[in-house]
DNA sequence: CCATCTTTGTGCACGCGTTCACAAAGGCAT
DNA sequence: ATGCCTTTGTGAACGCGTGCACAAAGATGG
């Protein structure tokens, strides 16, 4: 399988971690705004902190794409620039789908961050027959019975999935089935996906979870430590009380009464 | 500081793994729909299958938080959703200020898991006059005049920033001025930030260009491999031409012509 | 042409996170 | 009350990612 240097378990160009792929679109944004300003080379110590992360990591990143840099002087920004473009897939062109045009999804149409980098709206899909042919972004939304067509005339392999929870699943399996093998997920729910293909999830509501807890951590640690050790409510009894309570607050937090 | 057990360098509820942390709202997620079936219990199989973990996985981000199951039979929903959502301190009432009510600020508004979860949106701010007094969500969109007084009045420590990235940096520096303690970033930039600040990022962009990578390399695995040992661009030579190129394409990447 | 100085590329060690596999614990049936 | 059966909780091993620290490489000045 490898071609050439056998010193190290996995291909060169196969065996770039997940962790360095992450980070190349950081030092890729880095790169660009440097590129802007003109700026002909740059240092590791100076792009890591531009990109905020550590220079020795940097270093190990570029490594696993090749030696790209000049010792003594740094890395060439435009070609490093090429470089990164190259590996990540950003020199070819990337029709994308969005599906569910609410809120968020218009978001998305209109983010900027979208159409650059190599990234093309190719269809905004909804399900909602007054969306249909009404602009957004420039884009006329198409209703979700062209799905399978719009995927399959414009080669389309990457999906983006803005609807509600209820409906991502459902629309997941169909874009899989028309052929698409790379999916970004925005509704709060796991999606199941057979193999090969590949699903990212950005979960606006877990991220807040997360500063929560943290936060909380924070402002614990100025007061004593409270009592953690008893349990406020009921612990789980032999045999629990079957609670039918159909009206509980839906997705709010299920907060059991002291 | 540990109260009992020492057998651990950490104190238990302090020494929750990141790692954990950031699956623990998944788990909650799982535990409130199994809650509104008014299912009683769960078993660590079927909970992780759930939340797309696996069970021992599971089991063990559970036995950082204590000892909340009963062998033999599993957990109790309800119990062990109060647990995480204590653990996360979503048991308290968080209120956010969102700064930038352009597209996406609006949807993050308009977002249902914001709401849910403990989480407030004290206020929605917007540096454009335009916005100001116009209803978003249910909520009047206010002058970025008024963040100091908003986020002093609302006792608000968390802030979403969906501004451009040109206006991300200060906007961070304001509201951590002014007491905020966690930020959640959409801005497509590095966020400078004084220590005991927490910073969260979601880059719509990077998430695309991750699942480029991963396209591009299944694509590549069916046709032979190219010849990526020759880089098809001129190599960092010694002397570099400074390109003087001021109209570069802004943020789409810049190509290097062969 | 040689010495010096800067900066890269990387071997190595460490720590965190994941996974396996199993003993302990408790329910349940008889 | 006793034994069986299910499921938890966790010790231990493994692998990945990170950061240190330094040797190799090359530019630059004399």
């Amino acid at each position: 399988m490898a071609t050439g240097r056998t010193h190290r378990p996995a291909t060169r160009s196969r065996g770039i971690p997940e962790a360095t792929v992450a980070r190349l679109p950081l030092y890729l944004r880095a790169l660009t705004a440097l590129s802007e300003r003109s700026v002909p080379t740059v240092s590791s110590e100076e792009l890591a902190s531009a990109a905020g992360v550590n220079s020795a990591k940097l270093r190990k990143d570029f490594s696993y794409l090749g030696s790209y840099g000049t010792r003594g002087v740094g890395y060439d920004v435009e070609y490093l620039v090429y470089q990164i473009s190259r590996e990540l897939g950003l020199t070819q062109d990337w029709p994308v789908v969005i599906v569910g045009i609410g809120n968020l999804g218009a978001a998305l149409a209109n983010y900027g961050g979208f159409a650059s980098r190599g990234f093309r709206v190719a269809a905004l899909i909804d399900a909602d027959p007054a969306m249909s042919g009404k602009p957004v972004a420039g884009i006329a939304v198409q209703h979700a019975d062209e799905l399978e067509k719009i995927i399959s005339d414009n080669g389309v392999s990457i999906g983006v999935i803005a609807t509600p929870a209820g409906s991502a699943q459902q629309v997941c399996e169909r874009l899989v089935a028309a052929g698409v093998t790379s999916i970004l997920n925005f509704a709060p729910t796991v999606l199941t996906v057979p193999d090969g293909v590949d699903v990212r999830k950005v979960d606006l509501s877990i991220e807040l979870q997360i500063l929560a807890f943290h936060e909380q951590r924070k402002a614990g640690e100025e007061a004593p430590p409270e009592e953690e050790t008893a349990p406020p409510v009921a612990p789980p009894a032999a045999t629990v009380k079957k609670r039918t309570d159909p009206g509980s607050d839906g997705d709010v937090p299920a907060v059991m009464p002291a």
